[in-house]
Parts: structure tokens; sequence; C-alpha cells
DNA sequence: CTATCCTTGACATGACCCGCATCAGACTTT
DNA sequence: AAAGTCTGATGCGGGTCATGTCAAGGATAG
């Protein structure tokens, strides 16, 4: 419905699809465990396993670093540190930005609005728990209230996993 | 946290708030009843009642009636029509309105956001009524959900109601 | 040690978003 | 008939966002 700028998508498109199969210089702090290229695409899915710096997680995710960290800044993504303020991206990291840039980019959201929906999300989940803690007793609401919230969840139009 | 536009502030509080009492020719299609303004302020919250035509929402609401006719066009507000296509404003509609005002001048929400948050309470609300027909027979469990729920819309920072 | 990459903070740019405004011609309401 | 609304189009000002750049300093790999 909405879609936003996406300046110089030839760009961001090449920087990790055309490339030939040899890793333009992958230098910088090679993570604990390679990430291992899937399916072929675009932005070819790739499995995350390891744990990267901000460079490698923007070559993965085909962002610029720049918006990583304003993500962060906005307090969207948290991603861990070294002892040296590097930034560290996990897996988890690399799926909430992949959440991120489909709330804004497919979905049309603002930041303002992904902040927003990624707190509802929380608050959900955490709504979730609290109502099947709640309901240890009773295992056929607990199922009820299990099977709609998955359905809420699903009403989303959220994309694989969180 | 962001904070949008509001461009010509002076034009818009000037339409409703500072006019001397004699209200500015209302001509237009007078409500069945006409509005009640109850507490003074800036935009004076006031009590709707009856149903209005464009115009007459635009000032009760303090915005452009070009800005109600773009919400419709997104398919965030659905007022009725007369015979002859005339919009028509219930309170629920104003309601509505002030939500997507106050999702997108307070929170900072772009209209794709407004969309969504929409979409959002709406599914939550449906679910919150599904859970509470197949927990009929447990009243505990239904109190239970009833409680969290409430709490899950209040989490959201939504105003008065709705 | 040195080259390379990272850190923070600031500022600029291009494209888009959004509320508001305006114009036109046709229709509705009073 | 006058005033107001309808639809659709177009334009403006200011905000948003991803990106890019600069600076000075620290961390890291080889």
């Amino acid at each position: 419905m909405y879609q936003r700028p996406r300046t110089k998508v030839e760009d961001r498109t090449s920087v990790l699809g055309q490339t030939p199969p040899t890793r333009p210089k992958d230098t910088g702090l090679s993570p604990a465990q390679p990430p291992v290229q899937s399916t072929a695409g675009d932005e070819a899915v790739i499995e995350v396993q390891g744990v990267y710096i901000i460079s490698v997680a923007a070559r993965i995710l085909d962002m610029h670093p720049q918006t990583l960290r304003k993500y962060e800044r906005l307090g969207l993504i948290n991603p861990g540190r070294t002892i040296g303020m590097l930034r560290l991206y996990s897996a988890e990291d690399i799926k909430k930005v992949r959440l991120i840039r489909y709330l804004s980019d497919e979905l049309g959201l603002n930041l303002a609005g992904v902040e927003f929906a990624l707190a509802a999300f929380d608050n959900m989940s955490a709504i979730k728990q609290r109502i099947s803690g709640r309901l240890e007793g009773i295992p056929a609401a607990q199922k009820v209230v299990q099977e709609e919230m998955d359905l809420l969840f699903e009403s989303l139009n959220l994309p694989v996993d969180r």
C-alpha cells in the first residue's frame, strides 16, 4: 500500500546480490561460525548462527550500518557488545531487524509505528504468558487461549517468525 | 518522541478556539441534537450526540474537511451517507478520528501505522470476544482473560475509550 | 606496529509522507 | 437560487528516513 523511498535500489541489491561467489574481503572479525547461504535470491535468506560485527550483519541483511545504528539509537534493537564496545549481532537481532524491515518496507510503517508494533507484540506475548500461567489448572481454557492468541498473531500478517 | 508538522497552528486553533460564543454561521444541515460544549480548552472536548455533515464534524474536531476525506479514502473511517451521498459523522466516527489523531500526533505514527494499529485493536477486541464466548462455561477463566486483555489495551497507551 | 575497522556525534541529501489548500464541474440541501 | 458537498487533481511546506560524509579516537588483526 504505502511504499517507502528505497533510494538507490541498485546499490542495495548489488552489495550482496550479484557479486561472484568469492566473498569480497570478509576481513573483519570472522564470526565463530560462518553464515551458511541457503536458497538463492535477492538478499538470499541466510541461516545465521553466529554473532556478527556490524559490517557483517549489514552485509547479511543488505542494509547500511548507519541504519542499524539508528535502529539501536531508537531502541528498536539491542545488540550485544564486545569489551571494546563493538556491536555484536546475534541471530535474534538479525531476525528482529528483518521484522523491522518488513513492517517498514512492506507495510509502510514509519519508525514510530514500528516501535509501537514491536511494543504491542511484546505486550501480547507477555499477556499470553500471564494468562497461560493463571490458567494453569484449567487446561481446556489454556488451550482456547493458546489457539486464539496464535490466531491473533497470524492476523497481524507477520512473516515467518517474530 | 516523533513530532509531526502541525502547519499553520494559528489557523487550526482559531477555527473553533477564540471565536466568541456566537458560533460563526453554523448554517449547514443542523444536526438532530446540537453538540454540547463541556470543559473549555483548545479544541474543547465536545460531547457529540448527533450525526454531522463534514463541515460540522471538521469544526468539532478542529480539522480540515480534506483530512477527513483522506482518512475515509484510506479506509481509516467509514462515515454514513445521506441519500445524496453527503457524509454523515456519528459520535463513533468522531471518536475514531480522535483516536487516529492521537496515534498520529502524539505517538507519531504515519497513516500506514494508524491503519495497522486500528486493525490490531479490532483483532484484539474480536479475539477477546471469541475467547470469552468459548470460555462460556468457565467463568473463572473468563475473568482471567477479561482482566489480562484489559491490561493489554491499557498497555497500549490509549486515551479514553476504544 | 600498522592498517583496517570500529566508535560517537554531527550534518547534508534525495525521495517520500502528510495535512492543508485550492480549483473545477456536478449534485444536494435549504 | 444560494450555500454547501461531492469527486478528482494538483501543489506547498515541513517532517521522516535511509544513506553518505566528516572528524577524532579506540579496538582489532596480522
